[in-house]
DNA sequence: ATGAACTATGAACCTTGGTTTATAGCAAGA
DNA sequence: TCTTGCTATAAACCAAGGTTCATAGTTCAT
């Protein structure tokens, strides 16, 4: 599979594919060359970028992700996705009081509002 | 209240708070000048900025926040918020399945983790 | 066998949301 | 009055996550 078919699939610029592998985020596994220095990609990059892609919307960074990826201790990975879900949890419940809020501008009861209209 | 009282009462540098004067994020009523040429801030300014807060850390822009605070027509106005409702909605999705996602990783089940394995 | 589309590379560039720096004028307690 | 700290301004700088550009070789349908 080449790049342009990688794009295609994963929705990703190949702009992108490349700036991952800078960033050595995507294994070397994934990617060979072929007698032209094209690189072929392996069918598994297609999902493993899926997931990087979940990851960072998520609000991993590159470089926890890299930790993810390289050989970093077990721990230290455990840690991370642990306090990324932690994190998650705390996002959710902020969500949760924005969303009431967002509501409230809405109809017209939240004092940002007030605020905004006061202000003209 | 100046600038350094702002900044004690809502955590945010005294940089930031010019930052968002600078965009504009503040309307001019917040913000008056004494006789030294020093910003007096008004008391609402402090809830004001938690809420502005609030919003950038939701995924509003500032861009999207000088549309709430401006003149803009309310239509527009009612429009962002009703499509950031949506865009947290379909977050709290996401970050449901993540979270579904995460602790697979943890559990070792998630293909992820067995792909960057494999790849060491 | 030719032109449009794809691939390669490194370097420069971009956007967002801020922070830092350089320079200078007030403030206020010891 | 001296010193430490707050205030002002414009402009430069920063980090993250990409994108664009310049240049050159490759592929493939017509």
């Amino acid at each position: 599979m080449r790049a342009n078919e990688v794009s295609r699939r994963t929705a990703l610029p190949v702009s992108t594919l490349r700036f991952y592998e800078r960033k050595q985020l995507i294994p070397e596994t994934f990617i060979s060359r072929d007698e032209n220095n094209y690189r072929v990609y392996d069918e598994e990059v297609v999902q493993y970028l899926q997931d990087v892609r979940m990851l960072l919307t998520l609000g991993f960074t590159i470089e926890e992700l890299l930790v993810l990826v390289s050989e970093s201790s077990p721990a230290a990975k455990t840690a991370l996705v642990r306090d990324k879900i932690t994190y998650i949890q705390e996002l959710e419940a902020k969500l949760e009081a924005s969303k009431n809020f967002l509501n409230d501008v809405l109809a017209g009861k939240a004092n940002f509002q007030t605020r905004c209209r006061a202000a003209h």
